[in-house]
DNA sequence: CATACGTCCTGCCAGC
DNA sequence: TGCTGGCAGGACGTAT
């Protein structure tokens, strides 16, 4: 499931082999991922050139000339691949399976968008609609100007459980069930504890261990559970390094105790019952 | 308004 | 051994 860290590596694989390329063609091959019919999308874009590849939250965004903004959100199993090999026959390679759409570029390669589950959206946008669309969105994680004094006011109010609070993309952009159960156990706050009861301290150490958990997974290039790949193709480093998901039953890696999972808003957290006390401190 | 929950979609796998 | 029901969850729509 591709989040922040996943949604980076592919921003940065593709940025310089797409900045500056033309769109020559497009075909669409599962029109669901669309909200417009696809031979505008496909006019549209052809004879367009790519001038940025950026993220924002989970979504690639990459400014076309036009101008206009493509959107792709890679939802639960999108991937997006960058096929600049040729075959002996000097065509283009076979077309990988559950391809969605793909855009051929010039000078020669293609932009695969691939989708098993088709839970990703392909939007294409004018600067404006964008604008909103982004302002729509929480802040960045990673944004050095986010300070743990905002941290805690976009928490203040919330009677959420934290876990719930993590993943709403309103609040903070970016964070998926992965590194919300990561994020939690690092800093040893309860998934279930109610968000906006966070004081100054614990809002900081929250902060901090977002943006720690975010960072070393970037340089991991993700987490591959089962269907994330990068733009090249491969598989993220980051699983080995999970300390909590998908942990249920194996001991605790600070304090042995058996990692617990818990249901909160039909999503699956993991947890140490006993380093991620549920209580809010008395001192607050 | 905020929160909870169902829905989409398909592959996988535990359990019968 | 083969089949099947349930599970996985990002984002959105609807219900409360």
């Amino acid at each position: 499931m591709p989040e922040l860290p996943e949604v980076e590596t592919i921003v940065r694989q593709l940025a310089e082999p797409l900045s500056g390329r033309l769109i020559a063609a497009v075909e669409v091959h599962r029109p669901d991922l669309l909200r417009e019919p696809p031979e505008l999308f496909c006019r549209a874009l052809a004879g367009c050139r790519v001038q940025s590849v950026t993220r924002r939250g989970k979504n690639v965004v990459l400014r076309l000339s036009g101008p206009q903004v493509l959107l792709v959100n890679l939802g639960m199993t999108g991937r997006l691949l960058l096929d600049e090999t040729l075959d002996e026959t000097g065509s283009p390679r076979e077309a990988p399976p559950y391809l969605c759409v793909s855009f051929s570029l010039a000078p020669g390669g293609t932009l695969h968008y691939v989708d098993v589950r088709r839970f990703g959206r392909i939007l294409r946008l004018s600067e404006g609609e964008w604008k909103i669309e982004s302002g729509r969105l929480g802040a960045e994680p990673l944004d050095p100007r986010l300070s743990a004094e905002r941290m805690k006011e976009l928490l203040r109010g919330s009677r959420a459980p934290l876990h719930s609070c993590l993943l709403d993309q309103h609040r903070l952009a970016g964070i998926g069930n992965i590194y919300a159960s990561e994020s939690l156990f690092r800093a040893r706050l309860h998934p279930r504890r109610e968000a906006g009861s966070l004081n100054l301290r614990e809002s900081e150490a929250l902060l901090d261990a977002v943006r720690a958990v975010l960072q070393e997974a970037i340089r991991a290039r993700g987490t591959t559970i089962r269907d994330y790949r990068t733009a090249t193709g491969d598989e993220g480093g980051f699983g080995p390094a999970l300390q909590v998901y998908g942990h249920q039953g194996d001991p605790c890696p600070r304090c042995k105790t058996p990692i617990q999972r818990l249901v909160l808003a039909n999503r699956s957290a993991f947890y140490c019952p006993s380093c991620q006390r549920q209580e809010p401190p008395s001192d607050s």
